[in-house]
DNA sequence: CTTGCTTTTGATATCGATAACATTTATACA
DNA sequence: TGTATAAATGTTATCGATATCAAAAGCAAG
């Protein structure tokens, strides 16, 4: 199946437009100096050819791979693909491709994942978050390139940062129930001890009960996969059966709050009369959902947006770089009708 | 900020383990022969010097790429990314890296994107749907690898096929609507001149239709952004503003039946008693909502591994390859509530 | 038609790794 | 201990495009 005849290369197409292949290199790329007749002459032999650059070549020798690497957790969370295309679109312009990976999560396979891409030699990389391994971090910062961590403000960041705080963006939520009077409030999250930004969500509930004298235990961690909606179902019936009185309820993400509303729905419980539900994201999805759900926005679209603006303006150049290392965005609250 | 030193290069490797850059190479990879003492003083010198592979010299080198491009039409589709999922495990036991392009649902998009692609030399390429333009197929064919069209059965297909009829898998849907007694059916798509797919699934309507004698006037087009909801609920208020008893109605996708479900409840019209609602795809959502979406599970997943397992076969390349050129999967209805 | 400049084209070395072949070193067994 | 065989390592050429420098062609003005 596997052909076995080589496909053409420059060489042939120099071959049969009759000139050196530099000057088909030349003439394949726009703004070069190379005669009008000359170009068409080789395009036309590329064409009948069906040549097709091979930009492995090109970029080997050029020494320019192209493409910036970027890894988020969840490939089936529309937060981080909103940020992804904004960050996809903000580096289209300078014809910088976007190579993505998904860490599921897993600092190991972070790790992993950070190795493989660097190897592809990319010339800048974002990356989620700023918890690393060891390895990790050595390896982002031996890599050369620039570094932009987002989703997140480390306390060490390695290079760049594009991101907002995680915990004051949930403690906007809880403030919220607690300014409409409630006192009895809970949480649904995932495993804290892998995602960083859940864990921050929840210190966030943490230091917000705590600040208005109220208990902090009407908790459920429930084991998260990618993209689902029964872990906010089981943790809405656990704490609705442990803490019946709850009036009101945080989940880590959107998608959790749609699981979490829609049990209530076939419990029989009133969203939101008999019981507040906010949810995390602001995924489209929530919108659409009889109640709407109440969440926060942290501005996925424009994260992606600075974090390509920063590295078009660090790979420009020009000696001076003057922009910040540190650039927040401002999660805001969007009150619906589930909370 | 691009910092000017170099890299380490393989041969600085070598160097500083004082043996040659060939044995570096192999003693980077796994199952070659060099010996236990040698390997680790290498990695020993790797680790110190920070040093990474570049696989860029290492494909162009050894003429593989190492990995398999697909263009998807849109990343915001929960179905989509179950076979790309599915697609990328099935390839991760061979080392082969998954390449993904979006067509945004525009063949023109798809021929610039399939000639991006082709010039990173993917060892095979996998692209959603029949329909390309005259020079995509151009390049596909002459692409010298194996290339797959998926999600559907194209009636001259470029090589090799794994997919499904869209027409009968919507027909499995409104076969059930009629089964139910209904006669009054519509169906709410998107814009047929770009999207094969949901354009069979429109034929799919008009041929059940016909075949019972029934008028399959009751029809909404929408335009369809990636990931909407918004085009549900426009598209069934049109369609019970004009004909207001309508019995059943199924939508191009899950993401619209979403939104129009939850339009009708906010339109005080009963799902499933005075309307029903049936999806197409079976996502995730549509299980949790109330009602849940009655849908046509197409086995996105499923799409996915076979893909994969066939360019397996197809790349190891023992000379007979005896797998059939076109795989099918099998549709089915998933009977929930709303229809 | 010659001088001096710009534009267009060509020759050669090179990017970093690996394939293919050659050679050396280790190991087994008579 | 010597020969046969396997394992480990080294040498050289090469993948396909482009950077760099050099040469040729085109062109304007005197």
């Amino acid at each position: 199946m596997r052909n076995k005849t080589k496909l053409p290369t420059m060489a042939d197409v120099a071959n049969l437009a009759g000139v050196s292949s530099m000057t088909v290199s030349r003439a394949l790329k726009p703004d070069t100096s190379v005669s009008k007749s000359t170009r068409e002459k080789i395009q036309k032999a590329a064409d009948e050819l069906g040549y097709v650059l091979d930009t492995r070549a090109s970029e080997f020798s050029s020494g320019k791979s192209g493409f910036v690497a970027i890894t988020i957790p969840s490939i089936n969370n529309g937060n981080f693909a909103d940020t992804v295309k904004a960050f996809s679109d903000g580096l289209a312009e300078q014809d910088l491709q976007v190579l993505l990976g998904y860490t599921n999560y897993h600092v190991d396979r972070e790790e992993q994942l950070v190795e493989q891409l660097l190897k592809k030699r990319p010339e800048a990389i974002v990356v989620t978050g700023g918890m690393h391994t060891d390895r990790c971090r050595l390896l982002l910062e031996n890599s050369g390139i620039p570094v932009i961590e987002t989703w997140d403000v480390p306390e060490k960041p390695i290079d760049h940062v594009v991101g907002f705080s995680n915990l004051e963006a949930s403690e906007l939520m809880f403030e919220h129930f607690i300014a409409q009077g409630h006192k009895r409030i809970g949480f649904i999250g995932g495993d804290n001890s892998r995602d960083s930004r859940g864990r921050d969500r929840y210190l966030g509930f943490c230091n917000t009960m705590e600040k208005h004298g109220l208990s902090s235990e009407r908790v459920s961690f429930q084991e998260l996969a990618p993209f689902s909606m029964e872990p906010g179902a089981s943790g809405i019936r656990s704490i609705m059966k442990e803490w019946p009185d709850t009036e009101a309820v945080m989940c880590v993400s959107d998608l959790i709050a749609y699981g979490a509303i829609t049990e209530c729905q076939r419990m029989g419980i009133n969203v939101p009369d008999d019981v507040k539900i906010g949810g995390f994201g602001a995924y489209e999805l929530g919108q659409f959902l009889n109640p709407s759900i109440t969440t926060i926005d942290v501005g996925a679209a424009q994260i992606g947006k600075f974090a390509a603006e920063k590295i078009i303006e660090l790979l420009s150049d020009d000696g001076n770089t003057k922009s910040a290392k540190i650039v927040k965005t401002e999660p805001t609250l969007i009150k619906r009708q589930s909370a």
